[in-house]
DNA sequence: CACGATACCTGTAAGC
DNA sequence: TGCTTACAGGTATCGT
């Protein structure tokens, strides 16, 4: 579930909970996830007050008036439930609120991760530091990938889920920018023409708003413990579409494995 | 250094 | 009904 537009829905259902609440209690279930949990999480959380709640690239930020940020990443199969009806195997670490709402991180998989940041060193943070620009922010533009890109043999498809090249996208949202901007995931990063880049950062941007506003309208309350495919997941053209019908051109759609993971894509419509 | 392969871990669906 | 296999939204690390 998590790439950005749902780590960014998360992120936005999170600060109705958390926002200007104190931590009145954290309970710690397990050591931790894909890496152990900072062994001061309680205790610096508890008794704090989240100010607020962002999010960088796939990560959510949950920032207290200690000066201290809980960063939390999903993984391939994290997320948040909220007020929770009974205790899940996979809830990993529970957030009491003074109000007296529950947020859980549930993680099957355990990929995911909870660090604790010093406000002042998040840049610095090393996860941080080798982040390229936001999609949605102003520094991604055809410039900034022709620059990132140039004389790069690997897949374009592969250099778009570096998050040193762009952050935040992910397999589905890769796989649909492509379709979008009609270029073969396959291309070489460094060969695919400024023409087509300058398709292609349009592209990202509008399949991520379109995501995130079907996302926001869908886990409106995400407290409901399902939420696996949000609405978007009915508007992928290629995403998880081998042998259906491109919606431009009818040819059915392939799929191929880059990188040990499955690219979707219309052999006619991207080039 | 760039790039591809592999590891991490569990759940689910499909195939036999 | 069981058992086996393939695959899943991500990232870090290890060879070549």
């Amino acid at each position: 579930m998590p790439e950005l537009p749902e780590v960014e829905t998360t992120v936005r259902g999170l600060a109705h909970c958390l926002e200007g609440q104190t931590i009145a209690r954290v309970r710690v279930m397990r050591e931790g996830l894909r890496r152990p949990f900072p062994a001061d999480l309680a205790q610096a959380l508890t008794g704090a007050r989240v100010t607020h709640l962002t999010r960088r690239a796939k990560y959510g930020l949950v920032h207290t008036d200690r000066g201290r940020v809980m960063v939390f990443h999903l993984g391939m199969s994290g997320r948040w439930r909220i007020d929770p009806a009974e205790a899940d195997r996979h809830d990993h670490l529970v957030l009491e609120t003074g109000a007296g709402r529950a947020l859980a991180l549930n993680d099957p998989r355990r990929f995911g991760s909870v660090d604790l940041v010093d406000e002042a060193g998040l840049a610095a943070w090393p996860a941080f530091a080798a982040l390229g620009p936001e999609p949605l922010g102003p520094e991604l533009s055809a410039a900034h990938l022709a620059r990132a890109l140039a004389g790069r043999s690997a897949a374009i498809k592969l250099m778009l889920l570096d998050q040193r090249v762009v952050a935040g996208l992910g397999n589905i949202y890769v796989c649909e920018a492509l379709f979008r901007a009609g270029i073969a995931p396959t291309r070489a990063a460094g060969k695919v023409d400024r023409a087509a880049l300058e398709r292609l950062v349009p592209e990202i941007r509008a399949v991520l708003d379109e995501a995130i506003a079907a996302g926001g309208s869908t886990l409106r309350d995400f407290a409901q413990p399902d939420g696996e495919l949000g609405y978007f997941s009915k508007a992928f053209e290629v995403y998880g579409r081998e042998g259906q019908p491109c919606t431009r051109c009818a040819n059915p759609i392939g799929r191929i494995v880059q990188g040990g993971r499955s690219t979707w894509s219309c052999a006619r419509c991207q080039r």
